[in-house]
DNA sequence: ATCCTCCCCTAC
DNA sequence: TAAGGTAGGGGAGGAT
């Protein structure tokens, strides 16, 4: 039952309800008074602990040691990393606790966990990061202990020692006597840098939040704590051993930019956040009087900043230069990410030292656990995951509330909603052990900004509302930081911290919930019922007492400061809260509602980010939710689509009927790195690859799924970025690939073989060609997940049992010994099951390209070590044993499912090998193309992706004659589905043209879409159900070897097969000129070759199909002038054309506008001349020039003649 | 209509 | 010197 190594866990506690009123007063003060400064030993120590004191529970990700050996023993690996770390730092300290095995047990007063982790073995000492055989401990730290805890320890006679142990040793450069600090001996010895230490509120709190510590993970193995049965409200928690955020992938954010529309009516509007930021700035001020008064500030005093806005800006790179580069970005250099110093010397220096790279980014063997043990972004992701299934865990499912009616979204429904949220969560957790620092600027981040720090690229994670009065916010890089607020002070992660933060945190909500939501690792939705029939002694607001109750409570366990928001529904508590914060609780009661929306910004409305609110202001000058009240409903859909453009349309109006999102199950699985991609050679490639696969595996185990399906994400560093991204080792500008296989076990059936997992994602990649210099990210998403055969899907496996179930007081789960969980199911007499995977994990049918990769390629599994090791890493952690699955089990056979006899392992690779038919795969563009062009397949493929488009580019300009002239096929009727059934659905339903109101232009067009087109166009129609021998000759396909594949087979081949034919239908009209085209549009970009099969014709309509669109477009709607729904979608294409990343083929946008004018000149005579509809043409024609010139501006930074 | 695939977008 | 991950909602376009 080896403990799961590498686990730690939401600790198990037990709390009473009680409140702590008395405290309240205390809560509302920004915590800016700082009456001392006495904790300096535990600044000291920070100072000391440099870098690496994560929690670091062993990573889970297997990886090889130097020389390929493999250290299986967890501990020992840690060890060896933390020697690392030492030699790192360069200084031999004295080795103190040499010989020492130490455990810390919870939370520790005074001095983190990490911290004295690190420092116990920056000494000499091993840590134990968890508890599993007792017998290797020799001692243990602690600072608190529950009864129940304390006399297991007591009786089994172990050393346990309080956190000065360690602390006063360091600093006494001498191993003291632990008996000294024995936490039995001296009943609550007084730590000297209390936890809260400081004020004399807090320091209230503090005390009560020493006697209701948590437990911890010792106890999540077995040891129950007994509840010491007291108060009624009290409620015992059990813990859930979940895994360790460990080793894993990730993605991100963004850099610099530039484009940035600055918002109408700033003076006028004041966003959410900028009234934070305002809040922070009189914060700021009133403790510059204060501190005044009692202790001279060291810093200047902060200058009245205009406030930035803290709102959501984009994403740095998807476009924007942002710095220096962009011709016409100085002027609104507001808004960037990145400093404007350049890379220091020494950040140079590094780069260009291929031994420094070969050891620090993806190239390095070790580099995956390293990375995910620092990503900020992967510990948030991966808690969040394990708290959603903690909650689903102890919530029962009786929890869920049984509704007469659905949801109205208004005050009608009676609900009560708290959105609960620790105010600068990492800061706050940082500054519990840094009393200090409190009432300054302060950040967290990696950089251990110093005189470099001009410069530096590193993300702020978060910082303190002092600092945000100064335009610092999460996510812009501490360089950038510093410009704006020099006197920022940095602090570093602390990772365990905000874990065991967070435990208590949950702990008390879950106490007072009836229904709970668990939005982020700091973050919690819930529904509360208050005792209703309130006397009718109590006060005005008993939501809003509660929740001042609750914030007291967590501020008294915690030590940091919860904001509370209440509403009656999701988005208005969302709102509530950011109104509050810092530091207090907000009623949104129904009364304020419209005075209180209408004046934020659209982009303070959750759900809508930097894009959709570039949309809406552009194309409906749309900045504020009053504007949006404005607008109809139907124009926001035609804007944003139909459920998002409904969903804003309410939240305009405070409406909102969403319920509180509980114990859905998982979907998805997936593990990505887009950081430090940097690749000498293929053989790194492939090394670091199925090191992801193994990784993403083991993930999905621990959900105990099996999945079906993998998709492989590439980002490539786009041909006109740097080498060198502006953000150290970033990504930097990219384009995105993706593409998916299906995987399978034995027998056809879902898998978790991470072996599988590597191949087919390795001949993925391969397929790709892309050079390994050249890729900046990679991820391996795995689908389609089956949970004991099932469909984890609930709506593709009717009647499956999504909700947890959960008895409500659930002993803490008594750690499943290894594989006790699936016998557990069997539930009923499972149905005789045609494919039981055998259970031999190392047999493996590899899909069929798999066997026809080159054998010099070992297998990783043939290294029994990686499956030990793995093995005893993902199951113990996946407890999912009995909780979930218990429930009531439908019919254990599937409707419809199941079809092993016709399971073909790999249609796509099937595909592939099948020579002669190569219809377009899943990335390529046919075989039968490149033979139309003269082009040798084989060399084709060969060649490197973006000179692959360039060839194929070349070719299609080359080989084709102009177009012969224009047809004039002027049909009726044709309806374009999407564009037809929108617009009909709402907008302009008064038409009154009853029959087929023609409008909508179909850009998805094919030749298709004008069937009765000339009969030169190949297929006609597609009549027959399957390809007729004249298509198979078109195609210069074998028709016998058509004949042989299966039916289903034969119908993908057919529909991919017409697909093929009309484009090269299309192929033969060439578009006229074409205008010169810079250098980056000349490389035809991914997208347009990566294009394949289905839904993506859209990105290879040729010029003559839209020309006849257009011509269609403008004869019929002349009259009633263009439909704004066909200009959207027009200007979207015409957008895609432009981009750089899309597209790529400005020319063809430049001909359409050219064609659009020569009809209307056509069609509604002369611009100067036009009346009525006419004028209504030129104008359309007029803006959708302007986007096109706004389009490529952002795109090459030129402002072109369109 | 309703499904599926392939994205984009958002949030922490 | 830095650690730009991840899951789910949903839109567009196509197949059924
Ligand atoms: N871009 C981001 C956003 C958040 N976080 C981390 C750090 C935050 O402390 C934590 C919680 O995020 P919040 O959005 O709740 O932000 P804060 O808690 O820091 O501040 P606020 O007071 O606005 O809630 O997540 C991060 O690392 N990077
Ligand atoms: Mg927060």
């Amino acid at each position: 039952m080896a403990q799961p190594s590498g686990l730690d866990s939401f600790d198990a506690f037990l709390v009473s309800d009680d409140g702590f009123e008395e405290s309240l007063l205390a809560l509302d003060e920004p915590p800016s008074v700082n009456l001392n400064a006495l904790a300096s030993s535990s600044k000291r120590v920070a100072e000391e602990s440099k870098q690496d004191y994560r929690d670091d529970a062993a990573y889970e990700i297997t990886g090889f040691g130097e020389g390929g050996k493999y250290l299986r023993n967890k501990r020992k690996k840690l060890a060896h990393q933390r020697q690392d770390l030492l030699e790192q730092d360069g200084v031999q300290r004295p080795q103190l606790f040499k010989g020492d095995s130490i455990y810390i047990n919870g939370y520790t007063e005074g001095i983190t966990q990490p911290e004295l982790a690190n420092l116990i073995v920056l000494h000499g000492g091993e840590y134990v990061p968890y508890l599993d055989a007792l017998g290797l401990v020799t001692h243990i730290i602690a600072s608190t202990l529950t009864p129940s805890k304390r006399k297991e320890l007591q009786d089994k006679k172990y050393k346990v020692a309080t956190p000065s142990w360690i602390t006063d040793s360091v600093k006494a450069g001498r191993r003291l006597d632990w008996r000294d600090y024995s936490l039995f001996a001296a009943k609550v010895r007084p730590e000297p840098e209390g936890l809260f230490a400081f004020d004399d509120g807090l320091g209230r709190l503090g005390t009560q939040s020493a006697q209701k510590s948590l437990f911890s993970m010792g106890v999540a193995r077995g040891a129950v704590p007994s509840t010491p049965a007291k108060a009624q409200g009290q409620q015992k928690v059990s813990a859930m051993a979940t895994a360790k955020p460990s080793t894993s992938a990730m993605k991100a954010a963004g850099e610099s930019n530039a484009a940035v529309k600055i918002k109408d009516n700033t003076e006028t509007i004041e966003s959410l956040s900028e009234r934070g930021v305002r809040l922070a700035q009189d914060a700021l001020r009133a403790a510059e009087t204060k501190r005044s008064i009692f202790q001279p500030r060291p810093n200047p005093a902060p200058r009245p900043l205009t406030p930035t806005s803290l709102a959501k800006d984009r994403p740095s790179e998807p476009r924007s230069p942002a710095t220096t580069d962009s011709p016409h970005a100085p002027t609104k250099q507001s808004r960037k990410w990145l400093p404007d110093a350049d890379k220091s010397e020494k950040t140079l220096a590094l780069l260009n030292d291929p031994g420094w790279m070969a050891k620090h980014t993806s190239a390095a063997p070790d580099f995956l656990q390293k990375y995910f043990s620092q990503s900020r972004l992967h510990h948030l992701s991966t808690w969040k995951e394990e708290l959603k299934e903690l909650v689903a865990s102890l919530q029962p499912s009786s929890a869920q509330p049984i509704r007469s009616k659905k949801l109205s979204g208004t005050p009608k429904d009676g609900r009560i909603i708290f959105h609960v949220d620790f105010d600068c969560f990492f800061v706050s957790a940082g500054l519990t052990t840094r009393p200090e620092l409190r009432g300054k600027a302060v950040a967290v981040c990696h950089s251990r900004g110093g005189e470099e720090a001009a410069s530096s690229t590193s993300e702020i994670s978060s910082c303190s509302y002092e600092a945000r009065a100064k335009g610092v916010k999460s996510g812009i890089s501490l360089g950038r930081a510093r410009e704006m607020c020099p006197e920022l002070v940095t602090i570093p992660f602390e990772f365990d911290l905000y874990k065991s933060i967070a435990s208590r945190f949950y702990e008390i909500l879950l106490s007072h919930a009836s229904l709970l939501q668990a939005v982020s690792i700091d973050e919690v939705l819930m529904e509360v019922k208050l005792p209703s029939p309130s006397s009718p002694t109590s006060s005005s607001d008993p939501a809003l007492e509660l929740a001042h109750r609750i914030r007291a409570e967590i501020l008294s366990a915690t030590g940091c400061p919860a904001s509370i928001g209440i509403s009656h529904n999701i988005l208005l508590a969302r709102l509530a809260s950011r109104k509050a914060k810092p530091a207090n609780a907000f009623h949104l009661t129904s009364d304020l509602v419209p005075s209180f929306l209408n004046p934020l910004s659209v982009d303070d409305l959750p759900g809508i980010g930097w894009s959709t609110r570039s949309k809406l202001e552009d194309e409906l000058r749309v900045t504020t939710v009053g504007d949006l009240l404005k607008v109809r409903q139907s124009e926001l859909v035609r804007v944003l689509g139909e459920k998002q453009g409904k969903k804003f349309a309410e939240f305009a109006r405070g409406v909102d009927d969403r319920e509180l999102d509980v114990g859905k199950a998982r979907q998805s699985v997936s593990t990505e790195v887009n950081y430090a991609i940097r690749f000498e050679n293929e053989e790194q490639v492939e090394r670091f690859l199925r090191q992801l696969g193994e990784e993403t595996v083991k993930r999905l185990r621990d959900t105990g799924c099996k999945a079906r399906s993998l998709n492989l994400k590439i980002m490539q560093r786009h041909p006109d970025s740097p080498l060198d991204p502006p953000k150290f080792l970033g990504h930097g500008h990219c384009l995105t690939q993706t593409s998916s296989d299906r995987i399978a076990g034995p027998g056809g059936s879902a898998t978790d073989d991470g072996t599988v997992v590597g191949e087919v994602a390795w001949t993925l990649l391969r397929r790709m060609k892309i050079e390994p210099r050249e890729l900046r990210g990679i991820g391996i998403q795995l689908q389609k997940l089956e949970k004991d055969g099932r469909s984890v899907d609930a709506v593709r496996e009717k009647g499956q049992s999504t909700l947890s179930f959960a008895a409500a007081p659930r002993p803490p789960p008594p750690p499943p010994p290894a594989k006790p969980s699936k016998s557990t199911e069997r539930t009923r007499p499972s149905p005789p099951r045609e494919h039981e995977p055998s259970p031999s994990p190392l047999e493996t049918i590899l899909p069929p390209p798999a066997q026809q990769l080159p054998s010099t390629r070992r297998s990783l599994r043939k290294d029994p070590s990686i499956i030990i090791l793995s093995d005893s890493n993902s199951d113990s952690s996946s407890p999912p044993p009995a909780k979930k699955s218990s429930a009531p089990i439908v019919k254990p056979f599937s409707i419809k499912k199941e079809r092993p006899s016709e399971y073909i392992p790999s249609l796509f690779n099937r595909r592939k090998r099948a020579a002669p038919p190569t219809p377009p795969s899943t990335q390529q563009v046919p075989d039968s193309e490149l033979i139309h062009y003269g082009i040798d397949p084989e060399i084709y493929h060969a060649l490197p992706r973006d000179v692959q488009s360039e060839q194929l580019a070349t070719a299609r300009k080359s080989k084709f004659a102009p177009k012969p002239e224009k047809r004039q096929t002027t049909l009726k009727g044709r309806s374009s589905k999407a564009a037809l059934s929108k617009e009909r659905s709402k907008s302009k339903s008064k038409s009154t043209t009853p029959p087929p109101p023609p409008s909508a232009i179909d850009l998805t067009i094919s030749p298709s879409s004008s069937p009765a087109g000339p009969p030169l166009r190949p297929p006609p129609a597609p009549i027959s159900t399957f390809l007729t021998d004249d298509e198979l000759n078109l195609l210069d396909w074998d028709i016998f070897d058509f004949r042989s594949f299966s039916s289903s087979f034969r119908k993908q081949l057919t529909s991919e097969g017409r697909e093929q034919l009309k484009q090269q239908a299309s192929l033969t009209v060439k578009s006229h000129r074409r205008a010169p085209r810079d250098a980056g549009a000349q490389r035809a970009g991914l997208r347009e070759v990566e294009v394949r099969h289905s839904a993506r014709f859209m990105h290879r309509v040729e010029l003559e199909d839209i020309r006849d669109v257009l011509e269609e477009w403008v004869q019929e709607m002349k009259d009633q002038g263009p439909p704004d729904s066909d200009l959207t979608k027009l200007a979207k294409y015409l957008e895609k054309c432009v981009s750089r990343d899309k597209e790529c083929d400005l020319a063809k946008a430049m001909d359409v506008l050219e064609w659009w004018e020569y009809l209307l000149l056509e069609e509604c005579g002369r611009e100067a001349e036009a009346e009525g509809s006419a004028r209504v043409w030129w104008d359309a024609l007029a803006r959708m020039r302007s986007r096109v010139q706004d389009a490529v501006r952002v795109a090459y930074g030129t402002t072109l003649l369109v």
